[in-house]
DNA sequence: ATTCTTCGATGAAACGTTTCATGCGGCTTG
DNA sequence: CAAGCCGCATGAAACGTTTCATCGAAGAAT
């Protein structure tokens, strides 16, 4: 109830401001696109009147006369794990950086979804797509292979999958350089917790974790344990695991899989690293909060996020990417998690 | 290099759609908006000669005729926080639920760059803004709150503030509440941390924390410290605090503040609960995965989102919104760190 | 037979920008 | 002085939809 008090004029077009200012809607657009040559005294008049008027440009009409919306989509798997989160904040800030708007959207795992929602971004027209797969990606892929759109696919990467221009970690050899980490402290019985073995990133991990250990003639003791993709499922797969052998260290491939591992790891009593050694995957923040703080398999985000943004911006313009494949490697930082006793640890700082 | 294949043409249109399918271009148009009356021979023809041609709907275009987006903005100060991540995820199901598209933004707790992304929102015509402020957000507010977009402000309020229909927690009653669990439980000196006093969301917690101390005779025992926004600040200053005086529970006002607490704690060899007990609001995931498990105050997120799409779709529908303003009531989940010895705690599951 | 409805289909107009061909005055240059 | 050029300013056209007034045909009602 009550007045509305004065009634709200729709927005001003600059149109409107064009003609308050007494000038042409070419030379107004010009002012507000800041293009060259408009004498500043228009310059000002413009300015004023906008101000005056309240104007807000409408990026929905230049969107469309422009045919370029000026925004790359980004598709994450699941915003609940850390990591993807702060690999949507580094790929946004490239992408910002120059001037470009960010939509991302969150597929909760699901493929239906992610196929759904990236139909959406395209229909808004979005310049470019940063995709961070799911495990069906593969299932709503061909019509993105098919279109002109500008595709970056980050982070999950089908090695054997030509069609996209990718980035990512070299999940393979970091799989290894882990297992070294591991075999130079000592570990000859090593166990990988891993949530999924439908992801290819997640397979290739497998894979360099065979790899190693079959280089260092470890194949026969060591294991690759498969479990759900929720903490719960985790914990009980691992502890049935322990109950039949207990191994000497874990090597977790999330995030998820470490926390399962770390709380069998608790409700049998043991504690790390003094019975089992423990290692992860994808360095987040509260890695160095846990008790015992966890040595990490540290993926260079800043680094992904720069090398996606470099093959996004060669496609937006046009250009044939620098590469269109780019694998890092990774860093491991140690914390206590994998100390063994007498020598004590730096606490690594997490890089901001 | 290479040739590039069949030169690309570019996307079709809806009138190229009607064309193929031999039909006007409204009728085109009514098939893809679903609209009534469109003979089911004609549906099938543009169906059909949709999928041929591959077509996209072009979502600008519309948004631009129709004067509406269908999207809503949510702006959040830091989603390095899991709390806002929980958040973020509830408001946009919500709108997602009533086919809404989201567009959200991340603040990095920097008034400037709120002030700067919620322009763009507007620029871009979303239609309605769930904003959950930064500690400056004062200083941009006059301008929005002169406009007439939908806006609904969220957790971070201003009981001040009558310009925006907002919905949160009460804030101090909640902070009350948790200081009688604590009290409940034999504490006499209690020691609030808290990130910030330029938050009203923080200052009403303040305020509840003293008016609950007063209550209980306790005001002079119990104690303020106000630390800044980072975990290394929080830990310092809980460090230092500790030094002078050591509480025997600290009631923290955020993940962050726990986190620095813990550690705090842990740094110098004390335990919890059994020298201090820890509660802390914002039921985040890893709350439960820590050692000691957390205690936990916490926000009831659903129903937070629930109202405040309530609130936001009213105003989208010109409707009056059932209420400009909501207080929900918290929860307090109990876990080990305020367990009293003797009295195990059935741990608390994390509702999914 | 005539007039009314109803149903489906039509296509022009409009949404608010950007772009571009055009124009105009003044300055340089031969 | 004519021709050419340059710097600014102009406004029509276009971007790809949705909307709406209109229309024709086919039945219903008189």
């Amino acid at each position: 109830m009550g007045v509305d008090g004065p009634v709200l004029e729709a927005r001003p077009t600059i149109r409107e401001v064009a003609r308050a200012a007494g000038v042409s809607l070419g030379t107004a657009s010009n002012v507000f696109a800041n293009r060259a040559s408009v004498s500043s005294e228009l310059r000002d008049r413009v300015k004023s009147a906008a101000l005056r008027l309240g104007y807000q440009p409408n990026d929905v009409a230049a969107s469309l006369r422009r045919r370029t919306s000026r925004t790359i989509g980004i598709s994450i798997p699941d915003l609940a794990v850390p990591f993807f989160v702060d690999l949507l904040q580094a790929l946004a800030s490239a992408a910002e950086a120059d001037g470009y708007d960010v939509i991302f959207v969150d597929c909760h795992e699901d493929g239906a979804r992610e196929a759904q929602r990236l139909r959406k971004l395209i229909r808004r027209r979005v310049d470019g797509l940063f995709i961070v797969p799911t495990a069906s990606f593969g299932q709503s892929s061909a019509a993105l292979a098919a279109s002109d759109q500008a595709i970056v696919v980050v982070d999950r990467v089908d090695d054997a999958d030509t069609r996209f221009a990718s980035v990512a970690i070299d999940n393979h050899q970091a799989a290894g350089k882990a297992f070294d980490f591991l075999a130079a402290r000592g570990h000859r019985d090593i166990m990988l917790v891993v949530n999924s073995d439908q992801l290819w990133n997640s397979r290739a991990r497998i894979e360099g974790f065979q790899a190693a250990a079959k280089r260092h003639g470890l194949l026969a003791s060591c294991q690759v344990l498969t479990v759900g993709m929720t903490l719960k499922e985790t914990e009980h797969a691992v502890d049935a695991a322990f109950s039949k052998r207990l191994p000497s260290a874990v090597l977790a491939a999330s995030g998820i899989a470490i926390l399962g591992a770390l709380q069998a790891v608790q409700r049998r009593g043991l504690s790390a690293p003094h019975d089992v050694a423990l290692l992860a995957f994808d360095d987040v923040a509260w890695m160095s909060v846990l008790r015992p703080s966890i040595s990490t398999v540290r993926q260079p985000i800043g680094a992904i996020a720069r090398e996606a943004w470099a093959m996004m911006s060669a496609q937006l313009d046009g250009r044939e990417p620098p590469m269109r494949r780019v694998r890092l490697a990774v860093e491991i930082i140690e914390r206590e998690s994998t100390t063994v006793a007498g020598s004590p640890v730096m606490e690594a700082g997490h890089g901001a």
